[in-house]
DNA sequence: AGCACGCCGACT
DNA sequence: GTCGGCGTGCTC
């Protein structure tokens, strides 16, 4: 006997789990994992459609209460299948439930519905509703009058606000749909995110003599029998795009479908503008402000084959095409590729699976390659495809490096440089532009003692508060407010006070120092409001101001021909994070940035200010010498066994009683010791991790690196077996995750 | 989501 | 007692 573990397709959070039915005998043989089938469920026994996400020829339920599960459904949906298989793939890779893989893969079926515009409208005219209301009143049905009250005074009432605010459920508004009085509506529009046509279309440009032959290449490689990966290796400015598009073009013509993933910040409207010029109505385009409707509406369109392109952020990757022929993926060294919730998958690894199961063909690009990419392509498991030369030969900007300690010895107390201030005086009298960029990225405003030198923390999240003008503490991740205080909490030193380092010091800084410049900035807080992010960049783009000063979303993809200057203000902020990985973000940051001076017709020119002048990653930046970089980068990673030269496992536990926590995480390192004796795994931990409590939940970690991947699966089956079995992690929240 | 169950106030 | 509205909980 087999039993299918299904989670039925209904929408609701409350069925976000697998019921087990029989299979009957004539369909054990042809019955996988994926599948979509017909079962009876609930009371009224209905058919519904369902997804196998398990098989087992053991019952874990009441045998004599188990349904037997009706028949499978002709695969009519073979991308469906494909999608379900590819979520079966990244369950097994990442460790995540089947349920939140199909979810992740999937977003259309749950989220879909659950959003889907339904709609309560009367049936009847104003005066038989007020009777009717009046006649409900004076009955006793309170519930209906009230829903018919809000639709007098609303004639259209949306379905799930209206249960959740006005308090009805399905025994209130059932009866009076079949009364008659009220109907349930849903619309089924496509709603456009951008609407391309007035988007005059352009032709594709001819490329340079170095795009071509690395065109070339690459088709090359298209030719070879079982065609790697491809990764581009173009300093910025190479022009990669272009040679996206050419590829894009040629396999649309081969009549097959694309998809080009961009990380969300560089999908501005710009971009989407040029992909509508070049390949109008046959491309879409998805960012994380669409409602899930309107990003369900272009699934659709994908499925029908309706669209050819599909233009978005890491979960583009799952756009339903049936003849997938290319998958694209910018800038891929971006951290953004790899998702934060479960199934924490990494794009780039997906998208060569997806790629290979489809038969389709994969590009990567970008001017800084992951060390992961970088090294598939060294061993030759990818195509490395290098692009040299600058667009139209523009030199590269002069770089210079600023000794932070120097300056505070020559009595400078300034977070300007000398340098970096005569620098932008001369943009000034010039009417050239200037970028200032500070990465605060896991870095806040925090206010310490000088005393003592503690720091202020949220006593919910046990991070830095971090401060603000209107002089309020406030914590960034649960939003704890706190006035400032005037004394340390710990030693009563009255000398306590913020690091000034935030953009909005900076800003007001180079308004002192500049009276006359006219300086935008661009952060966080000045972008949250819609639109904004847009308008701030295109009016600095129209030489509305002479400085932009900004975190370092100012920096990445946006091209401004009048910045000669771009200035790093402290380029080791991001060098001290907690992190493996911070001098590869460093260095990826700073070339992004010294790549952003001199677009134009100008000669360009970068300053970075640093207390680690000498850092590789800094000084590699300054020479754009990316294969300097990755050599002493890469012996890091060999001497310490961090990835890519080793694999890395994290086991993150969390829960709100520190005491079982930490016996929980205790427990769980001396097991994982124990099963890879012989293995010789490397065991870090448990620590707390880098948060380590978010409103009131504890969260420790523990870090496992061993050269094999699979030794570190084997470890994670087992140590996911043993959790299941032991009572005492049932309070514990455990997550896996390969970093 | 959709169904049964059961509680509670109103009326025979 | 009984009837019906309406919140609650379960669905293999």
């Amino acid at each position: 006997m087999i039993y299918a573990d299904i989670i039925v397709d209904i929408s609701h959070e409350k069925l976000d789990r697998s019921f087990q039915y029989r299979v009957p005998k004539e369909l054990e043989a042809e019955i996988q994992l994926g599948m979509v089938v017909t079962i009876p469920f609930g009371n009224g026994n209905h058919e519904r459609k369902g997804y196998v996400t398990g098989l087992s020829d053991k019952p874990a339920f009441d045998i004599s209460k188990m349904k037997e599960l009706h028949g499978i459904c002709s695969s009519e949906e073979t991308t469906e299948e494909r999608l379900i298989a590819l979520a079966a793939w990244m369950k097994n890779r990442y460790g995540s439930t089947m349920v939140q893989a199909l979810k992740t893969v999937l977003p259309v079926r749950e989220k879909v519905k659950a959003k889907e515009k339904r709609y309560i409208v009367l049936n009847m005219d104003a005066a038989a509703a007020e009777q009717l209301a009046a006649e409900l009143e004076s009955g006793r049905c309170k519930a209906r009058a009230r829903l018919v009250r809000a639709l007098l005074k609303e004639k259209k009432l949306d379905y799930t606000k209206a249960s959740r605010e006005l308090g009805m459920t399905a025994s209130v508004i059932r009866p009076l749909v079949d009364q008659g009085a009220v109907l349930v509506t849903q619309d089924e529009v496509y709603r456009m995110p951008v609407d391309g046509s007035d988007i005059p279309r352009e032709q594709l440009s001819m490329l340079t003599e170095t795009q071509e032959a690395a065109l070339l290449q690459i088709q090359e490689e298209w030719k070879q029998e079982t065609p790697r990966p491809v990764l581009i290796h173009g300093v910025t400015g190479s022009g990669k795009t272009q040679i996206y598009m050419k590829l894009i073009q040629q396999t649309v013509n081969e009549g097959k479908q694309v998809i080009v993933l961009i990380p969300e910040i560089a999908l501005t409207y710009q971009t989407v503008r040029r992909f509508y010029g070049w390949f109008g109505d046959k491309v879409s385009v998805l960012n994380s402000r669409l409602s899930q409707g309107e990003r369900y509406d272009q699934f659709k369109r994908a499925k029908r084959g309706e669209i050819q392109i599909m233009v978005g952020p890491r979960s583009a990757l799952f756009t339903p095409f049936s003849r997938l022929g290319l998958i694209i993926i910018d800038e891929e060294h971006e951290q953004t590729y790899k998702s934060e919730n479960s199934p924490r998958y990494h794009a780039r690894e997906t998208a060569e699976y997806r790629a290979q199961m489809e038969n389709a063909r994969l590009v990567m690009g970008s001017a800084t390659p992951s060390l992961e990419a970088y090294t598939k392509a060294k061993d030759g498991e990818y195509r490395l495809v290098k692009l040299e030369a600058r667009y139209e030969d523009r030199p590269l900007p002069e770089v210079t490096v600023v000794d932070l300690r120097e300056e505070l010895k020559n009595g400078n107390r300034s977070i300007l440089s000398r340098s970096l201030k005569t620098a932008v005086e001369r943009r000034l009298e010039r009417g050239e532009q200037s970028v200032l960029f500070l990465n605060r990225r896991g870095y806040a405003g925090f206010v310490s003692c000088r005393s003592c030198g503690e720091a202020l923390k949220c006593p919910h999240c046990d991070v830095a508060l971090t401060e603000h003008n209107n002089g309020k503490l406030v914590c960034h991740y649960c939003g704890y407010e706190q006035p400032r205080v005037e004394k340390c909490p710990m030693c009563g030193s009255p000398y306590i006070g913020g690091f000034k380092a935030g953009t909005q010091q900076i800003e007001q800084v180079l308004r002192k120092t500049f009276p006359k410049a006219r300086v935008l900035r661009m952060d966080y807080d000045t972008t949250r409001t819609k639109g904004s992010y847009e308008k701030i960049l295109s009016s600095f783009a129209e030489h509305k101001a002479d400085i932009l000063v900004g975190t370092q979303m100012i920096v990445k993809g946006h091209d401004f021909p009048d910045v000669t200057l771009v200035g790093a203000i402290a380029a080791d902020l991001s060098l001290n994070a907690a992190d493996y990985r911070c001098a590869e973000r460093t260095f990826q940051l700073l070339t992004q940035a010294v790549g952003r001076s001199g677009r134009g017709r100008k000669a360009g020119e970068a300053i970075i200010q640093s207390y680690h002048p000498d850092h590789y990653s800094i000084q590699a930046a300054a020479k754009q010498d990316y294969e300097a970089f990755y050599q002493e980068e890469m012996a890091y990673r060999m001497l310490m066994d961090y990835p890519p030269a080793a694999h890395m496992l994290s086991v993150l536990a969390s829960g709100e009683d520190e005491k079982l926590l930490e016996q929980g995480m205790d427990y769980l390192a001396k097991f994982v010791e124990r099963i890879s004796g012989k293995y010789r795994v490397h065991v870090i931990g448990p620590a707390y991790a880098s948060v380590g409590k978010v409103n009131d939940i504890y969260r420790k970690v523990l870090y496992l690196k061993h050269k094999d991947e699979r030794v570190l699966q084997d470890i994670k089956n087992k140590t996911e077996k043993y959790i299941e079995v032991n009572s005492g992690f049932r309070k514990l929240y455990i997550q896996f995750d390969y970093t």
